[in-house]
DNA sequence: AATTAACCTAGTAAATTAGTTGGTTATTAT
DNA sequence: ATAATAACCAACTAATTTACTAGGTTAATT
């Protein structure tokens, strides 16, 4: 498992996404774009993978967008991560224990069991509890409300 | 804060290092190659950066090599990561935030929270934690008493 | 029928990673 | 002294990854 850029913008277009959905509207790829100012190609890569990992569905056309597939308290951002992300290869000495009096190996379990550690943690931070965390349920409401503007237009598309 | 390869590379030295030195000897960084099969160069590249954050001391000459600065009980991991990782920008609306109603830098806050907390258990996380959880405790003591034979030729050089 | 927006493929520039080459300097052993 | 050792240093390189662009196709709505 990475932790680089990537992963962090796929959490933040996440964090948009779970902001700004409602079950009146899904959220388009162009207005995380906007929000977030991240490139749409960029972002229709980054969702190609959270929807191949199950976590978000998109739905095509006028109204179209995506909306995530489980409520945000049970996405965690190991998920979120890891679904961008390819994972490196985390054994350099692909499982043969013969390398040096069977020393190095035992460096390497060292190293898994860290790297599971923070895996561990990351699978308990959800994202609906970062949301909730900063107090941004105001910013939340505000969205909701301008949403319900424009509520009878698209209140119709549910699937 | 990055978490790559890079990281892990500097990690496992360091634990390498942490095992085989003792009052009698420090640890050469071809030792470190041969026994984590990693180049000396790029060991070179690594150590030169836990040298310059006092990670480490190096020794010129035969008898020379490296030795902790410190305990490895009092060494965390997010030092040794973060001393060879350049970190990457975390701001990408670089403080302004008059973005898009004030809602985008509310993110990037939401991710610096959640980057300084991983920061922060990996700074729990210490080197010495790490060797002694998964017993190889026996394999120092057997580096030690390797160690022993050639203590008389190696006891001199102290500084 | 036109529009919208997901979905898909193949590229590309910049950056990073993991390494190599070829040295210099300090310390120890002969 | 001098030879050997091993840190220290700079610059360059191949492979990979990142972040992004271009140019489409397909499904749903207006």
């Amino acid at each position: 498992m990475k932790l680089t850029t990537k992963g962090r913008y796929a959490v933040t277009a996440m964090m948009d996404l779970a902001l700004h959905q409602s079950d009146c509207h899904r959220v388009t790829l162009k207005s995380i774009a906007e929000h977030q100012e991240i490139s749409i190609a960029y972002l229709e890569q980054l969702f190609s993978r959270l929807k191949n990992k199950g976590l978000v569905r998109g739905m095509r056309g006028p109204g179209g967008g995506y909306r995530l597939t489980r409520p945000a308290s049970e996405i965690s951002i190991y998920e979120i991560i890891s679904a961008v992300d390819e994972s490196i290869d985390v054994t350099r000495c692909h499982g043969r224990k013969d390398c040096q009096d069977g020393e190095i190996c035992l460096t390497h379990e060292l190293w898994t069991e860290l790297s599971s550690q923070i895996s561990l943690f990351l699978d308990d931070l959800k994202l609906g509890d970062i949301i909730q965390s900063q107090r941004v349920q105001e910013v939340s409401l505000r969205q909701m409300a301008r949403c319900g503007t424009s509520r009878q237009t698209h209140q119709v598309s549910f699937s």
